[in-house]
DNA sequence: CTCACGATTGGA
DNA sequence: CCAATCGTGAGC
């Protein structure tokens, strides 16, 4: 029986969650009981005085979640079209989170269509490709990853663990994708080799 | 109140 | 390379 990742595990600086986050697992759960698990291979970092945060500038209806306490989800819309599935750590007040860019599922959603099916492994490679994929969208902004449904983390499997420590797994740091301003910050990681991860670099 | 644009994606 | 599509927020 594993427990859910804690508030004081998320309750660090954005860029010391990123990296840790690499090899957790983001468990769905839908009304009916049915989950669905996805092992993170790639997250970004967003922080205070960090001119690609949404709460760079001020304090707004849209960012609010983001000043919340660590382990709270932050949903927003963007580009009119796709979700995109933050975890906000650092202390309560600091607005603060990471972006889940793309995760490896253990099972395919039965509601995906058959051309996603033929390449499984790229069905939640991108953060607005997962939030699809595992029903994501706004209705779950604000909601904590502390207790249960219907969203939850947990921590890397001592499987996992060993095969970083091993070198097995290299966990790649670089720059964020997609950015206008605070493009130069190394703030992504990702799980090299891996066929899931949104983009190489 | 208006309007340019975005932490994206898939198709030409 | 480019369009889709709409909530957000900076600026008038």
């Amino acid at each position: 029986m594993v427990s859910p990742i804690p508030a004081s595990w998320l309750g660090r600086p954005s860029p010391d969650v990123a990296p840790d986050l690499i090899g957790c697992t983001l468990v769905r759960q839908f009304p009916d009981g049915s989950q669905y698990r996805g092992l993170i291979v790639e997250t970004e970092a967003y922080a205070p005085d960090d001119p690609a945060c949404h709460a760079y500038r001020r304090r707004t209806a849209r960012n609010e979640v983001m000043f919340a306490s660590p382990g709270s989800c932050y949903v927003y819309l963007i580009y009119g079209m796709y979700h995109c599935i933050n975890v906000v750590t650092d202390l309560d007040t600091v607005p603060s989170a990471v972006l889940i860019r793309a995760l490896e599922l253990d099972t395919l959603p039965p509601w995906l269509d058959e051309k996603q099916r033929r390449q499984p492994h790229r069905v939640a490679a991108g953060p607005g490709k997962l939030c699809r994929a595992l029903k994501i969208d706004r209705t779950l902004n604000g909601i904590t990853f502390i207790s249960k449904a219907p969203l939850w983390l947990e921590p890397r499997s001592p499987q996992f663990e060993q095969l970083i420590t091993t070198g097995q797994h290299q966990l790649v740091q670089t720059t964020r994708i997609g950015l206008t301003q605070g493009a130069d910050i190394p703030w992504r990681w990702y799980l090299a080799d891996c066929p899931a991860v949104s983009k190489k670099g």
